[in-house]
DNA sequence: AACTCAATCAACCGCCAGGTA
DNA sequence: CTACCTGGCGGTTGATTGAGT
């Protein structure tokens, strides 16, 4: 047999968390940090375990966490550590700041896994599913018909995006184009209130997308805001397809917390200047709404040369030339070698 | 409107590793 | 060295939600 449960105790609450159990644990660890984890619940005068405790605080109640879905940024980076380590979530997680273990683990086993073999790759070995398909036993390649056939089906229901960039590897831009989807029909913000705890996230996402059909300069880009009880977030990315810069502002109901937890991708390019430095100087506005993002990203775009932004109730096309060195010196850090 | 099915994700379970007496 | 405790990890489950018929 193996160890008892930690939960076996008469009495002791199993199932989801009440509004109210939430409160009575932040409540306590906000005053009194958690301490022995085993002690947590009785002195917050809860009918739960310490493990049940630990797991609701680290997973969902944290103040640092993030919400919503997460950035094409993220996705790459939880691809590429998942193909250097494999399923070792929590390593994977300390790569993503506001991320949880838990949430990466079933992001990409509802998400990614099922992306991946989209893209013919096997999300375990992170090679072309034929060669899987060669090795594999007669049971097996069964199997992977039937995720074909689901994949054609699935193709079907997804109508392509026709303003839809195809790119070498399309990561950014299927995502991008994922999430504007169900987004098409979002009026702008209008009055945004910092203080309103009642705007939500589908009201508040709007998409930028940067790109030049002519000229092969493609950049892609989203605002998002996430509603949760606790906090409210702002993220911007800013991708080319192979590479993403992303940023996130944290706010409290007592102002503008530039938080920034920022993946290794800023980093990697630093691209913190310009632009995005002339978008970091309007944090309050970021924070206020997205319409002040949409204004002060046409502001800068229309500023250099030969460069249109075009706006779609929401979504946003910059048209831009090659030809023109500053408008490509600008846009440098956001493009790959071969786009330049 | 009612039903079915699939997708999502919070929560649980059992195991393991590290620390300590 | 051993036993025990605790926190952490990864796999799995099941309730909920949404889409499709």
């Amino acid at each position: 047999m193996g160890r008892q449960p930690c939960c076996d105790k008469v009495g002791l609450k199993k199932g989801p968390w009440t509004a109210e159990e939430d409160r009575k644990l932040v409540n306590f660890i906000t005053l009194h940090g958690h301490g022995c984890w085993r002690e947590v619940p009785k002195l917050a005068g809860l009918l739960r375990c310490g493990k049940s405790c630990r797991l609701r605080w680290t997973n969902y109640l944290r103040p640092d966490l993030k919400r919503g879905l997460l950035s094409e940024s993220e996705e790459k980076l939880i691809i590429d550590l998942h193909a250097a380590i494999g399923n070792r979530w929590s390593r994977i997680a300390a790569q993503l700041p506001g991320r949880t273990d838990n949430e990466i683990k079933n992001y990409w086993n509802t998400r990614i896994k099922k992306k991946l073999r989209q893209m013919g790759i096997d999300p375990v070995t992170h090679k072309p599913l034929t060669q899987m398909q060669m090795q594999s036993t007669p049971a097996q390649t069964l199997l992977l018909q039937e995720n074909d056939t689901e994949q054609k089906q699935q193709e079907q229901h997804n109508e392509p995006d026709p303003d839809q960039n195809q790119s070498s590897n399309g990561t950014v831009e299927t995502l991008v184009s994922r999430a504007r989807e169900p987004h098409d029909d979002i009026e702008p913000l209008q009055n945004f209130n910092m203080e309103d705890s009642n705007f939500n996230m589908e009201d508040s996402m709007q998409l930028f997308n940067v790109c030049s059909p002519t000229s092969g300069i493609s950049l892609s880009g989203r605002t998002e805001e996430v509603d949760s009880d606790d906090s409210d977030q702002v993220s911007k990315s800013f991708g080319n397809g192979s590479s993403t810069h992303s940023q996130y502002i944290g706010r409290e109901s007592s102002g503008v917390k530039a938080e920034c937890g920022l993946s290794g991708w800023d980093q990697m390019a630093g691209v913190l200047g310009d632009p995005l430095s002339e978008w970091n100087v309007d944090l309050e506005s970021w924070a206020a709404g997205l319409d002040a993002t949409a204004a002060s990203a046409s502001a800068w775009i229309q500023q250099l040369p030969d460069c249109q932004w075009n706006d779609f109730q929401g979504d946003f096309e910059i048209c831009s030339s090659k030809s023109c060195p500053e408008t490509l010196q600008r846009l440098g850090p956001f493009l790959d070698d071969d786009e330049l």
